[in-house]
RNA sequence: GCCGGGAUAGCCAAGUGGUACGGCGGCCGUCUCGAAAACGGCUACGCGCAAGCGUGCAGGGGUUCAAAUCCCUUUCCCGGCGCCA
C-alpha cells in the first residue's frame, strides 16, 4: 500500500512509476474513489456528531422527567439516516481498498527499466569458475549415482517436484542450516522459526492478490495458508504494534520450510531439486527506520555475499530491472551462483526494500517521543539460503574426477569432520 | 474435545444501558545555575489549512431512541478435566 496522500499530492510520481514497471493500473479511478471515501467520512461523521448530541439530550430531559416524546422521533431518523450511510460508506471504502492494495509499491531511481530480465545490470563478480579438466555432470546424475536424491518416488507420493533427500545429502542440508544460523548469530540477528501456516489476514499484508494464486498452498477448511517464505510470517509478527524507535532496527533470521505452488513455472526447470515445491530457508528480515533502509539493504546483500564466499561458491550480484523484480520491492538485487552443470549463473539470492509498503498493510509503526505522531517503518527481507539450490551448487562446484562432492571447510565441523560425500 | 473464568489505550486497571474513572511508565513545559521534587499539558486512529468533529472497550451480528455494559456468535488467553508427539 502507497502514502494516500502521496496518491493525492503528487499523482505524477505514481503514473511515473507504473510506466516504469509496465503496469495496467486504473489510477483515475483509486484517485476518485479516495476523494469520494473522504468526503463520506465527512458527512457520515456530521451526522454522528448530530446523534450524539440529541442522545445526550435524551439523557438530561429524562433525568428531570420531562417528555421526550418528539425528540425520541428525531432520534430513529437520524439513526435510520446513519445506518444508510454506514453501509453505503462501506462499500466506498471496500472499492477503494480493493485498488489501494493492489497498486504496485514506487520503483528506486536506481532500477533499471525494461520488461524482463534481460534488463537486469550485473553489479559485481565474486570467484573464479572452476576448471575440472574432466567431463562433468549435473547435480541430477550426480545425486542419481551417489544415491542422494529419489525423485521418482518422491512423484509417486507426492507429485512432481517434490523430492527424498536421502543419506549424506540429508546431513549437509541440516549442516547448512546450523551453519547458516550460526553465521547470522554471529551478526547479531535474532533467531526467530515461525509458524509455518498463517491467517488470511497477515498474508495478505506480505504479498499482493495474484501471489495467492500463483504461489500459496490454502489449507482447506481453515483461515491458513502455508508459508511461501518465513517472510510473510515474519513481516506480519509485529503488525499493529507500534515499537519504539530505540529498538530499531530489528534484525530477525528466520528458518523454516518454505511451501510454493509454482504455478506458472510448466516446463522450466523440470528436473533435479532446482525449483521444488518444498525447501528449507534462512531469511533475513530487517525492521528499520525509514531513513536507514537503503543502508540497511546494501548491508544486506554484503552479508550474504559474505556467506557464499565462506562457501566458496562463485557468484555474480544483479540489480533487478522493473520487469524482473516483484511488485512490492522498491529495489531488488539477486545472487545468482555458478552451476557448472547448468553452465550459468542461477538465482539462490532475492534481497528487497520494499520501504513501507508492506508495514502500512500490516500497520507496523514507531515512534520515538510518546507525544510524537507514529511513523511507518520500512521492511526489507534477502535470503541467506534456500538449502535446496545451495546443494545444487555446492554438488556440481564440489564435483570430483571421481564422482565425489567435496564438502566446503566451514561445514566439516557440523558434518561431524566428513570432507567428502562418495 | 468438555467445564469454568477472562480480553478496556505502551503497561496496570475502574466502569451492569445515558459524554470511557484513575494509576504507572514516557514526552514537553513551568520552576532551577543544573537536576530532583512539585505543578500543568500531552501520550490510539480518521477527516480537516485550522478551529474542531468523529471513531475506538478482542472480531462479527442483534436488541434499543441510546450498548464497554444486555443477547447470539467467532477468535485468542488463563485454570481444571480428557486425549496426545
Amino acid at each position: 500500500m502507497l502514502d494516500p496522500k502521496l496518491i493525492k499530492e503528487s499523482p505524477q510520481i505514481i503514473q511515473d512509476m507504473l510506466k516504469a514497471r509496465s503496469v495496467e493500473f486504473d489510477l483515475a479511478g483509486l484517485i476518485e474513489s479516495d476523494q469520494k471515501r473522504r468526503e463520506f467520512i465527512t458527512r457520515t461523521d456530521e451526522l454522528r456528531k448530530k446523534k450524539n448530541q440529541v442522545a445526550l439530550e435524551i439523557s438530561q430531559k429524562k433525568k428531570i422527567g420531562e417528555d421526550i416524546s418528539s425528540i425520541l422521533e428525531e432520534m430513529k431518523n437520524t439513526s435510520s439516516k446513519l445506518s444508510e450511510l454506514e453501509l453505503e460508506q462501506e462499500n466506498i471504502e471496500k472499492s477503494y481498498l480493493k485498488l489501494a492494495l493492489t497498486i504496485p509499491n514506487l520503483v528506486h531511481k536506481s532500477v533499471p527499466i525494461g520488461v524482463d530480465e534481460n534488463s537486469n545490470i550485473e553489479i559485481r563478480k565474486w570467484g573464479d569458475l572452476p576448471n575440472f579438466g574432466f567431463k562433468i555432470n549435473d547435480h541430477i546424475d550426480i545425486s542419481k549415482n551417489l544415491g542422494l536424491v529419489d525423485l521418482e518416488r518422491a512423484a509417486k507420493v507426492a507429485g512432481s517436484r517434490f523430492y527424498y533427500l536421502k543419506n549424506d545429502l540429508v546431513k549437509l542440508n541440516q549442516s547448512l542450516i546450523h551453519y547458516g544460523l550460526d553465521f547470522l548469530a554471529k551478526k547479531e540477528y535474532s533467531l526467530i522459526q515461525p509458524p509455518y501456516m498463517i491467517n488470511r489476514e497477515s498474508m495478505e499484508g506480505a504479498i499482493i492478490a495474484d501471489d495467492f494464486k500463483e504461489v500459496i498452498y490454502k489449507v482447506e477448511e481453515e483461515d491458513l495458508y502455508m508459508i511461501g517464505t518465513s517472510e510473510h510470517a515474519m513481516a506480519a509478527m509485529h503488525s499493529k504494534e507500534i515499537i519504539e524507535g530505540k529498538d530499531l532496527p530489528l534484525r530477525y533470521a528466520g528458518v523454516s520450510p518454505c511451501f510454493r505452488k509454482e504455478a506458472g513455472a510448466h516446463g522450466r526447470d523440470q528436473k533435479g531439486i532446482f525449483r521444488v515445491h518444498q525447501f528449507d530457508k534462512i531469511e533475513q528480515f530487517v525492521f528499520s527506520r525509514p531513513e536507514d533502509s537503503w543502508n540497511e539493504h546494501e548491508k544486506m546483500i554484503s552479508v550474504a555475499e559474505e556467506f557464499y564466499q565462506s562457501l566458496g561458491i562463485p557468484y555474480r550480484v544483479m540489480l533487478l530491472s522493473t520487469g524482473d523484480m516483484g511488485k512490492v520491492s522498491a529495489k531488488t538485487y539477486d545472487i545468482e551462483a555458478w552451476m557448472p552443470g547448468q553452465n550459468a549463473y542461477r538465482e539462490i539470492v532475492s534481497c528487497s526494500n520494499c520501504l513501507d509498503y508492506q508495514a502500512r498493510r500490516l500497520k507496523i509503526r514507531f515512534r520515538d517521543k510518546t507525544n510524537e505522531d507514529t511513523q511507518y517503518m520500512h521492511t526489507l527481507n534477502s535470503t541467506l539460503i534456500a538449502t535446496t539450490r545451495i546443494l545444487v551448487a555446492l554438488m556440481e562446484n564440489g564435483q570430483t574426477k571421481d564422482g565425489h562432492i567435496k564438502i566446503p571447510n566451514v561445514l566439516h565441523s557440523y558434518m561431524g569432520n566428513q570432507k567428502e560425500i562418495y
